[in-house]
DNA sequence: GCGCTTGTGTGCTGTAGCGAACAGACCCTC
DNA sequence: GAGGGTCTGTTCGCTACAGCACACAAGCGC
């Protein structure tokens, strides 16, 4: 395995870095599989573990009482779990769920405040993480309240395959409610509607994209809007 | 008038600075008057100017193309207009629109940058109010999606009432209409029905609020939520 | 094989809010 | 006072979606 292997680390944030401070944040980190639903932190509590995510995925999900959550932003390995602490704020705005299992890096809260200080590039890697992250947010406000079920499961899939690095995952017609915050019933209808037009297949949990580009032309702008702030 | 009063800025934000940081900023913003209506930033745009609300009261929109504006955050004499710039990013993440005409201090872009560079106080507050909008966007963007207009209207009306410092404003129906995404007859309906209830009372555009308690309780909890975190 | 859980299809009824349109009320200006 | 612009009240049909309920099918443990 030659030497530039073992710097590769499969999450973008860290990979951007230059070499000599990915290796100290990465000797830092310790490699965890996340389970599929498992809660990363709520909001209002502190923030105990900083996440890379490597191929896992990690929905941040806003909670209203007496309504099933809603998804507000997803993290892949483009990004990263806990950018807030930039900010120098210990606390975590939203509660984090791990929506696709995986793997991801892990980092000691305090021990990334260290690393920030004396790390002028990460700093600025995660200000504009923040940045995207706040520009999807506000996208996503819109689109929820704007759009129709059908284009935001479309989009809510295409932004999932972009981080599954497969075409095919796990997701119930119920989860997929929870994130678009709507009636599993109208999950089951929009996602029998993309089938029909040959866009995904699915059999209990099994999602397959079978037309990614169809599947673009489904969804609804939202899904272009925010690929193109993130580059 | 005593030397202290010189040094009030009628800005929290600035305000809560130390003295000598407090007046060196103070010093390098000029005043000016915002008329009702006018765009300060739009998305993706460069920011050159940012506004420390004195009496005046900014709206965050986001815009989707062939909808209605849709208001995602607040911004009065709490907060500032632009605190991105923290980030170290000099592009406007949504269009932002006086909403309530009054006085700001405003500063150069450039200015203030260099500011940050040189005032770590600074910094950490502006990165504070960023989380805080972060929460209130995350917030208001389930908000907007789960509960009815009348709530809503109402938890609009007491956010607009703590920024604009008097019981009294002047607001269509029809500029509410785009602040919380609805249909101007929805508006019509639920301040009506406000109206009914003796909560406000509005002709022409002039809306008094009469029972501040009782709007409280018309609204969701969103608005105790986002008031309890700005704390 | 049995029963359990989980996932999906489908059917109701109810309703908030949309779209569009129109009418009345008020205000300013000429 | 006439006329045009602005603001508000109200109407009608329509749709997307909620809320709920039930049936069925696949897979699992036993």
């Amino acid at each position: 395995m030659p030497a530039t292997t073992r710097l590769w680390v499969e999450n973008r944030l860290l990979q951007d870095l230059p070499i000599t401070e990915r290796i100290r944040l990465v000797e830092q980190c310790d490699t965890v599989e996340l389970a599929f639903g498992t809660v990363l932190c709520e909001p209002g509590h502190p923030i105990l573990h900083v996440y890379f995510p490597r191929t896992a995925c990690i929905s941040l999900v806003t909670t209203l009482y007496g309504h099933p959550p809603l998804e507000m932003g997803l993290i892949g390995n483009e990004g990263m779990l806990g950018a807030t602490l930039a900010l120098g704020i210990n606390t975590a705005p939203m509660r984090a769920v791990v929506q696709g299992a995986g793997s991801s890096l892990r980092m000691n809260c305090t021990q990334l405040r260290i690393a920030l200080r004396d790390n002028p590039m990460l700093l600025c890697r995660l200000n504009q993480y923040l940045f995207v992250l706040l520009m999807q947010l506000a996208q996503t406000a819109a689109c929820t309240h704007f759009h129709e079920i059908e284009p935001r499961l479309a989009r809510w899939l295409l932004m999932t395959h972009d981080r599954a690095h497969a075409n095919h995952f796990h997701l119930t017609h119920a989860f997929l409610a929870n994130m678009l915050g709507v009636r599993r019933s109208g999950v089951t209808l929009a996602a029998g509607a993309l089938q029909q037009r040959r866009l995904i297949r699915y059999t209990r949990g099994e999602i397959t994209i079978l037309d990614r580009k169809g599947l673009e032309a489904a969804s609804c702008e939202c899904y272009s809007a925010i690929n193109t702030d993130a580059q």
